[in-house]
Formats: C-alpha cells, sequence, structure tokens
RNA sequence: GCGCGGGUGGCUUAGUCGGUUAGAGCACCCGGCUGAUAACCGGGAGGUCGCAGGUUCAAGUCCUGCCUCGCGCACCA
C-alpha cells in the first residue's frame, strides 16, 4: 500500500488554482488540485471572475441562436432593506432562467424597479415630517417630488449587493424604472386604449379611504390591511315624528350617525312594536336604555339579541308596512334636506338580514356602498358630514365641528344618551338604547395601519367587470404552480371581480392623463407628441401653456400646469389624480420595451411573457394587475406560465415582517455558508409554494452534507488527477469495458439526471435537490468514493485508474451542470477547474431543446431534447444488483453486531444464499464483510426456512369478511412447506376457500441457529430473499490477520494524534499478553500500512516501557510505541 | 362566516391505487468503522399519523363533523 505518499500536495488552495489556472501550458481540460473548502472565499473570488469576463452576458450570447424564453422581472421597492424572502423568490427566478439558458434558450433578464406610489410618498412624509396633505402642498409638490425621486434609491445598493451576492443574474445596469418618462408614457398609452375602448369611466362611489394618506384604495389594496378591532357599536332609538315611539337602529360606526338620512327594511321581514314592562335589571353595563312604557320597533327575530328590558309585544307586521313613515333626524343641522322627499323616512332594501343588529339599517348615504346606492335610488340628500381629513364639517354639530371621526365616539353616545337625545326629541330616556363592544375585522390603511373610512368621493374607474368573462379564460390558459392558486385562489378573486379604482389623490406617481371642461367634456393623452399637439392648439387658441418640449417630464406638477383645449373650445384641466401604483407594474410586459413608441420587436417577440415568479401575496397585487392590463389593452394573457411562492416564516412559523422584527439577515448566511448553501437550502427545504419556515440551522447542515461533501469527492479526483497528469481528453476508457462500479455509478448518475429533469419540469424543484443531493452524499461519496479509493492509489497507470478518473470526470460535471441552476458557485469552480469551461456556458445533460431549429419555449419538446442529452447509459439490473450488494454489506454488519464478533476480526466464509448472480461483486464483498472468501450456497434449505404471508389484494375478494381468518390461517401454519406444497397442487383450501399461488407471497428467511441475516430484493414485479451467512470459526490466521488489523488502527490512529505527515516514516514496537501468536505476513503488513521503517513484535512475557501506547481486543491487551 | 392549503416521534419531513411492521434526516444514547469530511455504518429510545364518528375484511390514505395553524375572500348595517 504505497499509496499513501501520492497525498503529498494537499495544502495548495483553490485561490492560487484559479491564478494559474490558465498557465503553464496545461491542457485547458487538465485539472488541477483542489485546495480545503473556504465557501465564502470561493464565492466571493468567483464573483469577480464573473464580473470580469462578463459571464452574466456571454451566457446569454452563447444561446443568441436559441429560442427565446421570456421572463419578466416583477419590480420591488428599492425603499427598504432586502430580506432573506426576497432570496428566496430570487432563487426561484434565477434557477429557472439559469436552467432554460442551459437549455439553450434566449434568457433575457431585464431588471426592473417600482417606483412610484404610496409607499414612496409615505416614506419621505415620515423623513420630512409632512404628515398631510397641507402640508405636503405647503412644502411644494415639486420639491416632494423630488424628495420620492431620491427616496426610491435609499436601498438600491443594498438590493444590488444582495443579488449580485447571491448570484441572482439580471441585468441591473438596463432596468425598467416605472419612473422614467418612457415607462410612464407606455402607461399613459395603455389608459389610452382602456379610454378608447371604454373600460376607463369617472365615477362616484363609497370607496374605503384613508384620511391620513388622503386617498381611497382599490379592494387589493384594503385586502392587505384587514385587522380585528374591538369598537363600541351602538343601538340607536329613531323616533317617529307622528307616533311615541322610536325605531332600533344598530350601528358600528357612531360617527356615521350625523349623516344619517334614512333606516331600511326588509319588506319581508317580521318586525314588531313592543312596550317596555318593567326597568332593566343590575346587569345592565354600559350607557343607554328606556322608560317604561317606551315603545320600540325592531325585527322580531333579533328582540332577545338585542332587548335588555322585559317588554310587551303590541303589533306584529312585515317591513313593508313600516316603509314611508318618518322620523326625527339625529342630528338635525348635519345634513340639510335638499328638497328630498325620502330623507328620514323608512326605505325598504331586500338586502336588510336579521343577523345583526335590529333588521333595520341606519343609512348614511356618504359612508357605506349600500347606502350609496339606496340614497341614489331613494333619492336622499347626498351630503358629506366628514371632510377629506376625516374630521366632522362646520355645521355638524357644535361639538363635532372639526373633530376626527374615530375620537367622536364617546362624544356622540353622550349626546344621544342625553335626556331628550341629540336632537331634543327623543324620550327622557334619551335616544341611546344600547351601546355593546363589538369586535370585527375592520379594513385598515395598509401603509399607516388607520381605520379606513366608507366615503364617497369621485374617482376613476376600469371597468373590469365588463372583461371578466376574457380574464376567467385567460386564467385557464395560464400554467399555474401549484395549480389550485389559479383555479382557486385567483379564480376565485376574478369570479368576483370588481371595477378597479385606479384613481389616487395623491403627488407622486403615473398622473391620469385625463384632462376634463367643466361640463364634463374629456380628452385622454396617450403619448408625449399628443400632449404637444393638444398643447398647441390650446396656445393657438389663445390659452397660456408653459413649454411641451419632447422630454417634458411627465410627472406632477408639470403636467398639472398644462391646460387644454375641448372641441367646443373650452379650457380642459387635468383631473388632479395619479394612478394606483400597481397599474404601473401591471404595465411591465410593454412598458418595459417603451411599447408602442419603441422595442416593437422585442415586444412582439416577448409578448405573453413565458414565465413569471412571484410570492403569493402578489395573487391580488401583480398576478391580477398584469392580467387586468393585458386584457383591457390587449385582450390577451401576459403570462404564460406562473410560479406562486409560499411564503417565507422564521423558525418559530410565524410571518416575517418588520414589525414582528424577525426578518433574517441574508448576508449572516452569505457570510457563513455562502449563497450555494443558502440557495439549496431554500429549494430544497420543501415544495415552492409550501410556506417555508426558514431555519438557520438548515443551512448549516445544507452545507456540511451537500457541499462538503461534494467538494471533498471533487478534491479527491482532482488531488490524483493533477498529480497524475489525467487530461480526459487526451486519453479514453471505454465506458462499457469499465468495471461494474464505474458502470453503476454511471447507471445512477443517469437515473438521478432523469429524475431530476422530470421534477424541474413539473415544478417539483424541492424533490429534485433532495434526490440529488441523496445521490451525492450516499451513492457517490459514500460508496462510490470509499470503494474506488485504492483504486488511484496506484501510482502505475492503470486502465482500472483511468476507468475511475474518467467516471469520476463524467459524474462529477454532469453533477455540476445539474446543480449549476439552483447553486451556482462551487459547480462553476469545479466545472471549470475539470473542464475549461464555466458551467453556465454549458449544456443542460438531459438535453438543449431550446436549440434545436424553430423550437419555442411553449412546446417542450422532450423527444427532440433527449435526442441532444448527453448522459452515460443506464442499467437498471446493474443497479439492482449494486442494491443488494450494498444491503448484503449491511447485513453482515448487522450478524457481526448480533453474534457479538468485531468487525476487524475476519471470517474465513460468507454465504451467500439464493439470489442473482453477484459473482462480479464477490471481491467487494468480501472485502467489506470482511470475510477471506465469499461462496454461493445452492441448497437454500440448509439456511433458510420459508414462510408463508397472505396477500391480501387477492385474497380479499375471495375470502370477503373472512379474509383475516384465512390470512392468520396462512401465516401461523406449522408446516409452512407443505401447505405450500399443497396450494402448489391445487389442494389447499382454508375456510372453504381454494388457496392459490397468487394468494400467497413466499417469504425465504434465515434459519436460526446460523450468524445469518436475510435481505429482500425488489426486481420489478418479483421479490426474492437472499441471505447473508459468516463462519464464526476462528483460527489462528484469522486472529493474526484481525489483530493485525486492531494494531495498524490504533497506530494510524496514534500517527495522527502524533500530527506526522502522510508519508512520514515510524518505529513501531509492540507488546502482547495472551496473544494468539501473529504470522509473519501480519507482521510484515502492519509495517507497510503505518510506513513502519524498523518494527519490533516482542516475545510474549515481556515488559513494555511505562510510557506505551496500550488497547484491549478481545481479552488481549496490547501495548505499542511509536517513534 | 366562505374558500384554499396544512396538522405524521423533541425538530424538519416522505408516505403511490386503502393492503396489515408508517420511512428518512437533525438531535439523543450504545456500538462499530475510519489517514475519509463538519463524514460514514449498525443498533436503541422516541408515533393513539390533530380529535370524534363513518365506509371497509383492512384507513396516515376515502367520507362526515369538529379542533387547530397559515393564507385568501366576505364581512356591510
Amino acid at each position: 500500500m504505497s499509496g499513501y505518499s501520492r497525498d503529498s500536495h494537499q495544502t495548495s488552495h483553490f485561490g492560487s488554482e484559479v491564478e494559474n489556472k490558465f498557465a503553464g501550458g496545461r491542457s485547458m481540460a487538465q485539472p488541477s488540485s483542489a485546495g480545503e473548502l473556504d465557501a465564502v472565499r470561493l464565492e466571493t473570488e468567483l464573483l469577480e471572475q464573473w464580473k470580469s469576463e462578463n459571464a452574466f452576458v456571454s451566457s446569454i450570447q452563447n444561446r443568441k441562436e436559441g429560442a427565446p424564453f421570456i421572463f419578466l422581472e416583477g419590480p420591488p421597492t428599492a425603499n427598504g432593506k432586502p430580506g432573506i424572502h426576497h432570496v428566496v423568490a430570487r432563487t426561484y427566478k434565477d434557477l429557472v432562467c439559469r436552467w432554460k439558458t442551459m437549455e439553450g434558450f434566449r434568457v433575457e433578464r431585464k431588471g426592473g424597479w417600482d417606483t412610484h406610489g404610496l409607499p414612496v410618498e409615505i416614506e419621505v412624509q415620515k423623513r420630512l415630517d409632512l404628515m398631510s396633505n397641507e402640508s405636503i402642498e405647503q412644502f411644494g409638490m415639486d420639491a416632494f417630488n423630488q424628495a420620492c425621486r431620491e427616496s426610491v434609491w435609499t436601498y438600491e445598493a443594498a438590493w444590488r449587493e444582495m443579488t449580485e451576492r447571491m448570484a441572482y443574474w439580471v441585468d441591473l445596469d438596463n432596468p425598467y424604472v416605472t419612473l422614467d418618462n418612457n415607462y410612464v408614457e407606455s402607461c399613459w398609452w395603455a389608459l389610452k386604449q382602456m379610454f378608447d375602448k371604454g373600460y376607463l369611466y369617472r365615477g362616484h362611489k363609497v370607496l374605503p379611504y384613508c384620511p391620513q394618506t388622503g386617498t381611497s384604495y382599490s379592494s387589493h389594496e384594503v385586502a392587505l390591511g384587514y385587522k380585528e378591532v374591538e369598537e363600541p357599536s351602538v343601538y340607536v332609538k329613531f323616533k317617529l315624528t307622528d307616533e311615541d315611539a322610536s325605531i332600533l337602529a344598530w350601528t358600528t360606526t357612531p360617527w356615521t350617525l350625523p349623516g344619517n338620512v334614512g333606516l331600511a327594511v326588509g319588506p319581508e321581514v317580521t318586525y314588531v312594536r313592543c312596550r317596555v314592562k318593567e326597568a332593566a335589571g343590575d346587569s345592565w353595563t354600559g350607557a343607554g336604555g328606556a322608560d317604561v312604557g317606551e315603545e320600540l320597533i325592531l325585527a322580531k327575530d333579533l328582540m332577545k339579541e338585542v332587548l335588555r328590558h322585559h317588554v310587551e309585544i303590541i303589533e306584529e307586521f312585515p317591513g313593508s308596512s313600516l316603509v314611508g313613515r318618518s322620523y326625527e333626524p339625529l342630528f338635525p343641522d348635519a345634513v340639510p334636506r335638499m328638497g328630498s322627499t325620502t330623507a328620514w323616512t323608512v326605505l325598504e332594501a331586500d338586502w336588510v338580514t336579521t343577523t345583526d343588529g335590529t333588521g333595520v339599517v341606519h343609512t348614511a348615504v356618504m359612508y357605506g356602498e349600500d347606502d350609496y346606492n339606496l340614497g341614489m335610488e331613494a333619492g336622499l340628500p347626498a351630503h358629506h358630514t366628514v371632510g377629506m381629513d376625516g374630521s366632522f364639517i362646520e355645521g355638524t354639530h357644535p361639538e363635532l365641528d372639526g373633530t376626527y371621526v374615530k375620537d367622536c365616539d364617546a362624544t356622540i353616545i353622550a349626546l344621544l344618551s342625553a335626556s331628550g337625545g341629540s336632537n331634543g326629541k327623543g324620550p327622557q330616556s334619551g335616544l341611546l338604547y344600547r351601546e355593546k363592544e363589538y369586535a370585527h375585522d375592520y379594513p385598515h390603511c395598509w401603509r399607516t395601519d388607520h381605520p379606513l373610512l366608507y366615503y364617497a368621493m369621485d374617482s376613476w374607474f376600469v371597468r373590469m367587470t365588463a372583461v371578466k368573462e376574457r380574464l376567467l379564460e385567460f386564467n385557464d390558459e395560464v400554467e399555474w404552480a401549484p395549480d389550485w392558486v389559479g383555479e382557486g385562489r385567483f379564480g376565485e378573486w376574478l369570479r368576483n371581480v370588481k371595477d378597479w379604482a385606479i384613481s389616487r389623490e395623491r403627488y407622486w406617481g403615473t398622473p391620469l392623463p385625463v384632462w376634463r371642461t367643466e361640463d364634463g367634456q374629456m380628452k385622454c393623452i396617450g403619448s408625449i407628441s399628443e400632449l404637444q399637439e393638444e398643447v398647441a392648439k390650446a396656445v393657438a387658441a389663445g390659452i397660456e401653456n408653459p413649454e411641451c418640449p419632447d422630454d417634458v417630464d411627465l410627472h406632477r406638477p408639470i403636467v398639472d400646469g398644462f391646460t387644454l383645449l375641448s372641441d367646443d373650445g373650452q379650457p380642459m384641466h387635468r383631473e388632479p389624480f395619479v394612478m394606483d401604483c400597481w397599474f404601473d407594474s401591471g404595465c411591465a410586459s410593454f412598458a418595459q420595451w417603451h411599447h408602442p413608441f419603441d422595442g416593437g420587436e422585442q415586444f412582439d417577440a416577448s409578448f405573453p411573457v413565458d414565465y413569471i415568479c412571484e410570492g403569493v401575496d402578489q395573487t391580488r397585487g401583480w398576478f391580477y394587475t398584469l392580467l387586468a392590463v393585458s386584457t383591457t389593452v390587449f385582450d390577451s394573457k401576459a403570462y404564460k406560465r406562473c410560479l406562486s411562492l409560499g411564503l417565507i416564516l422564521d423558525a418559530e412559523g410565524k410571518k416575517m415582517s418588520k414589525s414582528r422584527g424577525n426578518i433574517v439577515d441574508p448576508w449572516d448566511h452569505f457570510n457563513r455558508e455562502g449563497a450555494d448553501a443558502t440557495r439549496w437550502y431554500m429549494v430544497t427545504a420543501g415544495a415552492p409554494w409550501n410556506p417555508l419556515k426558514f431555519d438557520s440551522n438548515g443551512v448549516r447542515e445544507t452545507y456540511a452534507k451537500m457541499f462538503l461533501t461534494l467538494w471533498n469527492v471533487y478534491k479527491f479526483h482532482a488531488d490524483y488527477a493533477a498529480l497524475d497528469g489525467f487530461d480526459p481528453e487526451a486519453s479514453s476508457s471505454d465506458t462499457a469495458q469499465r468495471p461494474e462500479l464505474d458502470r453503476w455509478i454511471l447507471s445512477r448518475l443517469n437515473t438521478v439526471a432523469t429524475g431530476y429533469h422530470e421534477s424541474f419540469v413539473n415544478w417539483q424543484f424541492h424533490k429534485a435537490g433532495r434526490d440529488l443531493e441523496d445521490f451525492v452524499v450516499n451513492d457517490l461519496s459514500n460508496w462510490y468514493v470509499r470503494r474506488s479509493r485504492r483504486r488511484l492509489w496506484d501510482e502505475a497507470d492503470s486502465g482500472d485508474k483511468l476507468a475511475c478518473q474518467h467516471t469520476l470526470h463524467e459524474v462529477l460535471t454532469t453533477l455540476c451542470r445539474l446543480i449549476a441552476p439552483i447553486s451556482p458557485f462551487m459547480v462553476d469552480t469545479i466545472h471549470r477547474n475539470l473542464t475549461g469551461l464555466a458551467v453556465h456556458q454549458s449544456d443542460w445533460p438531459l438535453g438543449i431543446p431550446g436549440a434545436i431549429e424553430g423550437a419555442t419555449a411553449d412546446e417542450w419538446d422532450e423527444v427532440a431534447a433527449k435526442a441532444t442529452a448527453t448522459l452515460p447509459p443506464h442499467d437498471s439490473a446493474l443497479e439492482a444488483s449494486m442494491d443488494l450488494v450494498r444491503e448484503l454489506a449491511e447485513a453482515g454488519r448487522r450478524v457481526r453486531i448480533d453474534n457479538n464478533r468485531r468487525q476487524r476480526l475476519p471470517c474465513s466464509k460468507g454465504f451467500i444464499v439464493a439470489g442473482p448472480d453477484l459473482s462480479a461483486f464477490h471481491d467487494l464483498l468480501a472485502e467489506e464483510l470482511n470475510v477471506e472468501i465469499i461462496q454461493v450456497e445452492n441448497d437454500l434449505d440448509r439456511f433458510q426456512r420459508i414462510e408463508l404471508a397472505p396477500n391480501f389484494r387477492a385474497l380479499a375478494p375471495k375470502a370477503r369478511a373472512n379474509v383475516n381468518d384465512v390470512a392468520n390461517a396462512i401465516k401461523s401454519t406449522e408446516d409452512p412447506v407443505g401447505l405450500l406444497a399443497q396450494i402448489d397442487a391445487g389442494t389447499a383450501t382454508i375456510m372453504g376457500i381454494l388457496i392459490e399461488r397468487s394468494d400467497i407471497e413466499v417469504k425465504r428467511v434465515e434459519r436460526e441457529g446460523f450468524a445469518a441475516q436475510t435481505v429482500e430484493v425488489t426486481h420489478g414485479e418479483t421479490t426474492s430473499h437472499v441471505s447473508l451467512v459468516l463462519d464464526m470459526n476462528d483460527t489462528p490466521e484469522l486472529l493474526s490477520k484481525g489483530m493485525a488489523r486492531d494494531i495498524t488502527r490504533r497506530v494510524q490512529a496514534r500517527r495522527k494524534t502524533l500530527d506526522l505527515d502522510i508519508e512520514a516514516t515510524i518505529e513501531l514496537e509492540v507488546w502482547m499478553e495472551n496473544a494468539p501468536s501473529m504470522m509473519a505476513a501480519d507482521e510484515e503488513w502492519v509495517a507497510t500500512e503505518t510506513r513502519t521503517s524498523a518494527c519490533i513484535f516482542h516475545e510474549k512475557g515481556a515488559t513494555p516501557p511505562a510510557g506505551a501506547e496500550h488497547f484491549e481486543v478481545d481479552g488481549t491487551v496490547v501495548h505499542f510505541t511509536v517513534v
């Protein structure tokens, strides 16, 4: 075993390897040795190299003839720090793009930034302390928007660093930016398309409104902010004008009561009029009440819920008979009658139910959607009691005017409770019947956390309801991963689609390009040149306007300054809104190319896009707005495939959020285990769409298992390859002629690669990664390399060594290519050193369909792809045999443990009983099992007996309810051999049922009394049973050999603790008591294995020196010294 | 309230058409192996597969109800 000396060159670091890589006239493909792994350094140095090589760009150029695969980046906002959850999304984006590139596709990846909208404004408002619209306007819209423009880039550097460090390959030097004039112009164009098609309209609608941000929200934004809150709800008496009775109504928003102008009842609902019989009991809490004799009207079904008094029912009647009754306004001056005849009367509405409240719905026209619609229908006065700032308007009530509505609950309750009530016309007990804390989910502002007010306001809408069917059709065409997000969640959203409220009364955003005359004529501008024309027209008609150059800034306040001219000569002013920022990103598929003004070819070739990938929280966000815009503008879907990622949770399963402070900093892992391990962990931890509990230990584990193992396999190969001057191109080794072990690992590689690819196609990246990791750790490292070590120790060039080197070369390079999309660093280093070629320039081992003439990304032509695949031959029989061999090796260890025989003590014989021919592996097995010789035993019954087991699947239909009894009879038969004979003869009957061979399984197990283990082998449909029997008898030769191995092992350990160089020689002396006598050959063997120059085995009885090492084995004490 | 997806040893998870012994990894314990790595091998302990019913000869798997977690929708009076 002279191999050790060949291990001498272990200290070279990969760093030096990179430097001298192309020096020295070595073949490009001839590997140099690897060093110890420093993953972080490897990655950062590689980043430098990629940068200097322009690796990303050249990976695309390399595929310039390939079919396009179009990826669209969902633009992040760069005004917040990136967290680990961003790394997850970017990993999935990147891996698909890298994979497709390797498959021969041309995958352009334009970066993008979302730069408009509320998040930016809020950030700036906080920083500049401009928390109201007035203060912004005082500060100056111009300066404010300038601040927004700058603020957008606050964390751009952090994003860029993260993106580069994790190796997300995307073009950040030439991104689309939503604030760019070109981008805005494309958005304008899109809006004009909608306007021309009649989809864009101006409406007056009750919308959730945030007084702090001064803006209303679309439904997808509202959905972001639901929160459970407990608030006072009130039951209020509405005193009839012509009778001494009050109608009870309930509201959870007392601030809407001054705006009350009607009461709605269900025409079919049964109401009662009842009289209070006695005073309330002590259990009454809170404000409100009623005196004995007061009469109240409410839905009969809700009396128990609502009333706290004993009452007598005076009358029952349907809601319809209440309709038209009038009542006293609660706050007489708050709302002017404005000529309405129906104000403060009872109205009917079929949506009134008796599930909550009193069956009577308080109606404040301006503060509820149903209220508003009913008010418009019934002719109620539409008058605001609340201003845009969220406080009561002057003239509502002296105690309320100017106060923020949410702060008025107590005042309103007090006013109502006063004797006679807030209007002085109520009963002595006041107009409040009862108050009750009420817990419900209420929408809050997704940026400021303030409760939203439902508020009637002017707004612009896109008529999504008009294209609902098209949305659903297009959605059906999208390949969703997972499919239930598309069918379920997204489909449900689309089926309930509402018109999209796209205008915002804000400052920083894409301005709404609609100009309007006072009498309502409108013009929508779709481009800068159109704006210039219109401005020119207006100027020609004598309307003063600022300059409108080609590069006019399309933001506020510049565009507000233009006054246009209507067809009939009236001045038109711009509607003072900006767009919902989700509209901007929804335009990305075309606005990124400045379509239709520029980039026509790029757009035509890239719409709809092939692939998008974002978190599932984008279902109502970007996934929706992309489709909404493409449907209304192009009557098309926007994307063909959408991967919807699960939420990222912390290790405890809590959502990662800024407010919780549980965001994991990706750099913690980039700087410890590296980006490879971080990415691999994220992908293999679970299905992409499942919530991912991000566990730091998991990253560590991935590093230790997957990457360290891979590196060591590589190092093992590279070190010997360098030493031997192995050049895969200069030599060859016929695969078919290689030893079984080589053909086995190559076949396994084929199997694993094929499965890996299939998993990729099915979006099962996690399964792909897990299986591959298992291959690397178990098959490659723990079996192939372990079994092959000695093959490379041989200094002489041999066919066997060459076979091993070629095999390792093939396995490693293929592995690198498979791993590269998920974790691109280490494999690039390995691939470069083994082949001279960067891995991201190389081909996907399972074929390059994108390079096939006339290919498109739509047709996953697996047949054509396979024709371009480069995988080693598959041999399932060989894989099965090796499986068995490995199981037998493990069985051997079990046998030894069961029979108390140490592993190093050889056995003379091992018998293999039954099973397929394994003669090709006998040498290997003998070594693994530490037996002198393997023998095949053909007389099965010598070591095995049979057991019968029922086959339920076959037996159940015949035996029905008796199947268990029949099964037990088969299992517990005293004479399985006899029973089997009967079955084969067709005469076996149990409980009247004829038992056939197919009803049972015959198991062979080892006989008691032998040192044996039986393993079950399944090959296709058939299972067989193979036993391993070890001969436990000792001979002096065996004992000597075993002792030699034990001594060697101890000496080697000693060498290691002495930190001796691997090729250093030692002097060894050994003293043994009660020992078997050592054979000379074994003493010789010890000396060679331990590189001993002078080896002395002392006579029995000699006394070892005091400082000698000693150990005990099977009752023998051995002393030794190493010098 | 409605919809979607989960709930399997301490943790992370696999589990095909329902088939009788629920499989791995981490951590733990014992043993082995090792000039082979942060590794590896054998064994052990640890599971009423969320709960309760039902269908069935047979249920982690199918059905019903419930509990629970996450997400989404609707929450309006």
